[in-house]
DNA sequence: TGTACATCAGTGAACGCGCGTTCACTGATGTAC
DNA sequence: TGTACATCAGTGAACGCGCGTTCACTGATGTAC
């Protein structure tokens, strides 16, 4: 190994690092992240990090795109291990792997899910690994397409266009459950991260499960 | 009128004054609600709302107390011009209610319902008027109970204990349906306000209405 | 009605803190000959 | 292999800003006699 290529193994091992320590602070803190306590929390002074991120908006940037892609990751992997012909059972993966990562990660989960962070606008290239949730559910719709009635004739091109936009072979009602279910789901995760079913549902693990079995049926799997 | 009830009246004036500026703040800024700005805004000095208010945390607490109840009662509002007859129209004014006042508040809506605010707790006495949208759809489901399939076992602990708290009688697969229109009315209501959906639907009211008719239909209402 | 006193809204300075970002620098590591 | 030079990670001071909260104060308004 050259010396050179140890310099860049360096550099990235660092950039991994200061990530690390970021994810860390938002667990501990909540939303607002500051450089300068990344830096402390790394014994290195706040001007150091312009090295490795031009300003604290890339670096938020850059958790949020790890972040979407862990949380598509931890579902893509849950679903890849159950049988091909059992549909609920992936369907029901991918929804338990979400909830799972979200209540392991609340802070990251809030940054992709829950309020604007104020002065930070996400920049384009959030934007395709926000999607991968959806995709793996419609796969698995596309899998095992019940009987769906049709959708309201206003909803309609949006649909198309967005099943025409990656050339989908999917009935429009089936992405309209498959969409359904994806709002569903993240609006019972968000509930349940940001503690608003705490006094309220103590089995908050049955009653995930129950509703996502009705997401299920509603979607037409088998 | 006395003067000391004329003092008394300024004063509340005041305490309303500075609650409608904090939230043009809120509005302008999202999220972080800064005392001082609120004061320059006032063209006052920022000590002086110590008069009022005895800490920031109080004056979120306020604003976020005030915003529940301008939620609940907007619901509540459009609900009751709705001959009572007609739960499906019932239950679709609320969801509308509950849709426009988030689009028309999007800040105090993310104050409610987004990230919980960093180093803030909401104090108890904002729970109660959490509860009113929630509410306003059990009345409307009680009012018209279709046939719905029981509730898993594991479940109905929690929603018995609910119905019980409030003394309502109302059948436990039905409280279940209510929440779980509940909890799809905010995650769309979310994935809108914070820009979700942006890229996706064009057609946003349609949509809303449709899957809100859907959730019409999975609590049995006619 | 007039006067002495109490109340209290708002001032302005200060405390002690944190923030993102810039800049000239030091000193170690890597490169070219 | 040894030397001169270039690269670049990390330093530390500084800039200019914003924040919540406290405190002694002024001066207007209200109260009691």
């Amino acid at each position: 190994m050259s010396a050179s290529s140890l310099r860049a193994r360096v550099r990235s091992e660092m950039h991994q690092e200061i990530k690390e320590v970021a994810r860390r602070r938002l667990a501990a803190e909540g939303a607002n992240l500051s450089l300068r306590a990344v830096a402390r929390d790394m014994g290195i002074v706040a001007s150091a990090l312009y090295r490795y991120f031009p300003s604290r908006d890339a670096l938020l940037t850059a958790l949020i795109i790890d972040a979407y892609e862990a949380l598509g990751t931890a579902a893509a992997d849950a679903e890849a291990v159950v049988p091909r012909d059992d549909p609920r059972g992936r369907w029901l993966a991918i929804c338990r792997a979400v909830r799972s990562w979200a209540l392991a990660h609340p802070a990251e989960y809030g940054l992709l899910y829950g309020n604007p962070v104020p002065g930070y606008a996400a920049p384009p290239e959030t934007v395709e690994p926000a999607s991968k949730v959806i995709l793996l559910l419609a796969a698995v719709v596309q899998d095992a397409p019940g009987e769906l009635p049709p959708v309201p004739a206003p909803v309609r091109p949006d649909l198309r266009r967005l099943l025409d936009e990656r050339s989908a072979a999917l009935p429009e009602q089936h992405l309209d459950r498959v969409l359904f279910a994806w709002t569903h789901l993240f609006g019972q995760v968000n509930f349940e991260v940001f503690h608003r079913l705490d006094a309220m549902i103590e089995a908050r693990a049955e009653y995930f499960e129950h509703h996502m079995n009705l997401l299920a049926d509603l979607a037409g799997l088998p």
